[in-house]
This record gives structure tokens, C-alpha cells and sequence, in this order.
DNA sequence: TCCCCTGGCACATTTGAATCGC
DNA sequence: AGCGATTCAAATGTGCCAGGGG
């Protein structure tokens, strides 16, 4: 199924960068600045790193109240914040190793929804999709020890629907079903954000996924966001103020006081405990799926079940997904169709694999429960030394690249995606990835690049920073139609005069921001400065790679 | 008319500077 | 003068809601 992306770099590269549909996705690799010479691979001790790697969702119960309610993520035209917030706790990372921990979000099916009777429902096709645009954790990159010292949250990640959107934010279309990734990424001592065999993994977790809204639809959402965001506490109250927020808000459902609402929670996480136990028991395997998109729709593949009794049409496998290059070729393939099942158990799974990289995330139940009270305490440390320090305090404060500043110069066409296919397997995801691009210039071509964000303060007395690098780094990688797959790579005009970055010789790879060319940006405080590298969107194609 | 989006509002938390005391 | 604790105002994050547009 998978097949060659990059046949002329090397061996190695050739075998582990594939496109899912059998295409080549970059035929001819000079395109992308890749070396044509062999590559030797260093990289055995590294892989063995990345699939070391576990990640736990922080919270995660509480994703799981949300998700069986039919998660709702407000996007305004300023960004508004996720909540519950992402947040992870990484173990297996090599302490001294950097890594590069960047989040994306990327449609979880090719359908627009609207809220009827009290339930999500499809209303038809979905809209063309939004930029790409990857949200890259402030302190990347950094040392393993570093993100596996404390919880690594990406609370600071806006969502927003404003397609012109000059902060950097992830730009949604509202009512549209997303699911959230996080990527780990190897980063190589010389090159933060690129080097050649470097490797990443791909976690998803499927209570994460959520439908877009600009109001709220389900006062069911409504109620757990105000009894569990502590901004909005200010809407919690008495029961009677809480009788006339839903007086006020006209609605037709019965009055649930915070009491009920408590409840409630406590009865359905009961509940919901006891399927995902069920389906977690019954062997509910991390599966293989995969999906495409077609001009940023994504088409779906196959039927799957969700093991949850979520809100949405169709909903995925309660666990976690991973995305591994070391998929089989018998991979599942993830139907994102509302009317099918989204996970498909694949039989050809190795079980080994399955339960070497998922069994701990699928089921905290059973094997790794998240401390986060424990690792929740940390995160303002990790904040902190984010935006004013680098990791001050620490052993190994010096482990840090300061934040670079952020160049909004690079901003992504708003061609809407191109055909590209995105492939969850049982396992962590790691793909090689070349370093050497010189420039933007030369992976612009072939290479359409999701824009990144990092949301940390801009620095100034900073290099320059290599999208390329960090384009490189994710597995989104044009993925060429179906059926022109290599020969048509697809091409971003506009990515080359976007792009600012250059890299500095001698110097980690850092951002440049520069607002030149957004106005209003001048009135952004420092807080709000993300670094946004956009790679077109369009681009985009999520590419799957097998090692 | 319905659905969706926008902007302003009130309320709460977070942040950082200013102040104070040791 | 330096440090830590406290105070306070501004910034920021929420959901609510009226109004507008398609």
C-alpha cells in the first residue's frame, strides 16, 4: 500500500518515506533539497528512541466526558483557547536527545455537521480546508529529559476561523469535526528543526477530536466547560442563576443546575468508564486506518465502530491512535465517512507492535494511569521558563534553544488541500527526514508547507529559522493524487516569497518574525506572538511514512 | 424564517509591576 | 542593597446574548 516518496535519496529513506496510496510523493527529491547520495543511516539508535516513546493524555478523563458528550471547540475571529487544553506526559525519550513537539489538527472527516434534536448530524460536505498550520510547542527543541520532566501542555494554542488569521493561530471552518495530532520529533544537534534520519511519531487520541462551533450547540458542553474552566467560573453561580442562563438562552432543554450537572458527570463518567474498560478488554486494537483527502476533504475508506457511544454521527476508536511508518501494508484504513464506522481492527497488525507502543496509551485503565496532579504542578515552570527563561533552574537550563521569534511573513496560500492521505496505525510513527535545505527556497517547490506556530515569545537576537526544517520534521508531505502521484508534486507559488527563513550558519535554526506585512499585528501583545510558519496548506498532505 | 457568525458585555483568572517588610 | 511576600491593576480568557447577514 505504502509506497516510495523520495526513490532517488537513498535506500533507507526510500523504504521508510511512502506515500499511502502508492504514489510517489516527491519523485524527484533535488526538488526538496534532499541529498542525492545515500544517506547512512545513524539513525538505529534513534528510531529505537522515538519508538520508545509513550504519551499519556493529561486530563484524559476529563477529554472523555467531553468527547461522550460530543466535544465543542468555540473558534473566534481573535483565536480562542481549547479547553480541555492538550496536554501530555512524554516517558521514553532519550533525556539527552532534542526533540521538536509540535501539534497540528487536521479534519476528521470530509463532512459538515449541524446540531438537530439534541445530536450532531451530518449537513453535508465539508467545506475546502482551512491552512495547514502546525502549532509548535515553545520549548521545542528541547532535550528528553526536559519534556519528560514535567507535563507538556499546548493550552496557548488558539483556534480560529478567520482564514486570513495573521497570528498564527489553527485555522478552523466551524462546524467541521477536527482531530488533534501531536508530533514528536527527533531533532539533530547541529539543525533543531531538520536533520537527515531524524525520526518522529505521531500520537493521536481520538477523545480528543471535537467539532468546531462559534456558539455552542450542546448545553451539555456548555455546562462542562463552565463547571471545569476556572474562567468560567464566573457562569457557575446559584442554581437559580444558573436557571436563568438557560432561560436566557432560549433554549428547549430542561434546566440542568450545576448539582444535576455534577452528577451527571459522575454518572456518565461512570459509564463511560465501564465502555472504554469494555472496549479496551475486548481488544479494541490501536487500529490502522487511513484516510484521504481530496481538495482538503478527506474520503473515507473504510467502516469502523467507535467503541464510545459519542454524540457525533460517527465517532473513531476511544483510544489513541498512532501513525508509524511502520505500518503494514495491510493497513486499516480509517473511514471518516459519518454513516461508517471510523476504526477498522486490523487484523494485520502485529500484535507486538500493538501492544508495545499503544497498550499504555489505549488504556490508562489498565496499564498507565497519567499522574497529573502530580506533573499538573509543573507546568507553570515549564511555562515559565518558556516565555521568560529558558528552563531557568534547571540542570540543564542551557538544554534549551531559546524560543525563536517569529517571521509572519510566511503565510500560506489559501489553496485548499490538495488530495493528500493521512494513515493512523497501532503504533508510534516515526519517519526519517532529511535535513540539508539550505533555505526555504529549495523544499518550497515540491513541498507545501502547513504553517507552524510556536506559541513563545519572539527573541530577539535570533538566526534564522529553516521552515523547511520543520516541514521536514511533520509528515505533511504533499501527497500527489491518487493518480498522478509523484509526477504531479504539488506546488506552493507563494511559498517561496513567504517564506523569510534562511538558516544561519553556524547557529540554531530561529524564526525571524516579522509583521511587516500584518498592521494590525502591531497591536498584538507579547503574549499573544506565536511564530507561524505556513506551509501551504494546501499542501498539504499528511503523509504517512513506513520505515 | 432559520442558521450561523460577530462583537460587546460581565465576570473570573492570570500576569507582572509596584510596594512593603525583613 | 538584596530578597521574598504581598498587593493591585491590567491583560487575558470565558460564556452569554443581541443583532446582523446569507
Amino acid at each position: 500500500m505504502l509506497q516510495e516518496k523520495a526513490s532517488a535519496v537513498t535506500d533507507d529513506y526510500m523504504t521508510r518515506v511512502q506515500s499511502t496510496d502508492g504514489a510517489p510523493l516527491a519523485p524527484d527529491p533535488s526538488h526538496l533539497g534532499l541529498p542525492t547520495a545515500p544517506i547512512t543511516p545513524s539513525g538505529n539508535e534513534s528510531d529505537q528512541t522515538i519508538e520508545s516513546i509513550k504519551v499519556a493524555l493529561h486530563e484524559r478523563e476529563l477529554w472523555k466526558k467531553f468527547h461522550e458528550a460530543g466535544t465543542e471547540m468555540i473558534i473566534t475571529k481573535a483565536g480562542r483557547r481549547m479547553f480541555p487544553s492538550y496536554k501530555v506526559k512524554v516517558t521514553g525519550m532519550n533525556p539527552k536527545t532534542k526533540y521538536i513537539l509540535l501539534t497540528d489538527i487536521i479534519p476528521a472527516d470530509d463532512h459538515r455537521y449541524k446540531f438537530c434534536d439534541n445530536k450532531w448530524m451530518v449537513a453535508g460536505k465539508a467545506e475546502p480546508a482551512m491552512p495547514g498550520r502546525l502549532y509548535v510547542h515553545p520549548d521545542s527543541p528541547a532535550t528528553g529529559a526536559h519534556w519528560m520532566r514535567q507535563l507538556v501542555s499546548f493550552q496557548k494554542l488558539k483556534l480560529t476561523n478567520n482564514h486570513l488569521d495573521p497570528f498564527g493561530h489553527i485555522i478552523l471552518n466551524s462546524m467541521h469535526k477536527y482531530q488533534p495530532r501531536l508530533h514528536i520529533v527527533k531533532a539533530d544537534e547541529n539543525n533543531a528543526f531538520g536533520s537527515k534520519n531524524t525520526a518522529y511519531c505521531t500520537h493521536v487520541f481520538h477523545e480528543t477530536a471535537f467539532i468546531s462551533v462559534t456558539s455552542y450547540q450542546n448545553h451539555k458542553i456548555t455546562q462542562l466547560k463552565i463547571e471545569n474552566n476556572p474562567f468560567a467560573k464566573g457562569f457557575r453561580g446559584s442554581e437559580e442563576g444558573e436557571l436563568r442562563v438557560s432561560r436566557l438562552q432560549g433554549k428547549d432543554y430542561p434546566v440542568i443546575s450545576k448539582s444535576m450537572v455534577r452528577q451527571r458527570l459522575i454518572s456518565s463518567h461512570g459509564h463511560l468508564g465501564g465502555k472504554l474498560g469494555a472496549g479496551v478488554l475486548t481488544g479494541h486494537p490501536q487500529v490502522l486506518s487511513s484516510y484521504q483527502y481530496d481538495a482538503g476533504i478527506p474520503l473515507s475508506n473504510s467502516d469502523h465502530q467507535d467503541a464510545l457511544s459519542s454524540p457525533f454521527p460517527q465517532s473513531r476508536d476511544p483510544g489513541l491512535l498512532y501513525h508509524c511508518f511502520k505500518h503494514r501494508d495491510n493497513t486499516m484504513h480509517l473511514d471518516l465517512g459519518c454513516k461508517r464506522p471510523y476504526l477498522e481492527t486490523s487484523a494485520g497488525v502485529s500484535e507486538e507492535h500493538y501492544f508495545r507502543s499503544a497498550s499504555s496509551y489505549e488504556s490508562p485503565l489498565l496499564s498507565h494511569p497519567y499522574c497529573s496532579d502530580t506533573i499538573g504542578s509543573r507546568e507553570a515552570c515549564m511555562y515559565g521558563g518558556m516565555e521568560t527563561e529558558p528552563a531557568s533552574g534547571t540542570g540543564d537550563a542551557d538544554e534549551l534553544n531559546p524560543p525563536p521569534p517569529l517571521n509572519c511573513n510566511v503565510w500560506a496560500s489559501m489553496q485548499p488541500y490538495p488530495r493528500y492521505s493521512v494513515q493512523t496505525v497501532d503504533s508510534v510513527t516515526y519517519q526519517p527526514f532529511t535535513a540539508h535545505f539550505p533555505n526555504a527556497a529549495t523544499v518550497a517547490p515540491g513541498v507545501p508547507h502547513p504553517s507552524v506556530s510556536i506559541a513563545s515569545r519572539p527573541q530577539p537576537n535570533l538566526g534564522v529559522y529553516n521552515p523547511a526544517s520543520v516541514q521536514q520534521a511533520l509528515p505533511i508531505v504533499p501527497h500527489s493524487s491518487s493518480s498522478s502521484s509523484s509526477s504531479s508534486s504539488p506546488t506552493v507559488p507563494g511559498l517561496r516569497d513567504r517564506t523569510l527563513y534562511s538558516r544561519k550558519s553556524g547557529s540554531p535554526l530561529r524564526p525571524h518574525r516579522d509583521f511587516s506585512a500584518y498592521p494590525s499585528q502591531s497591536t498584538m501583545s507579547i503574549r499573544e506572538a506565536s511564530y507561524q510558519y505556513q506551509m501551504g496548506l494546501s499542501s498539504t498532505g499528511t503523509h504517512w511514512t513506513d520505515s
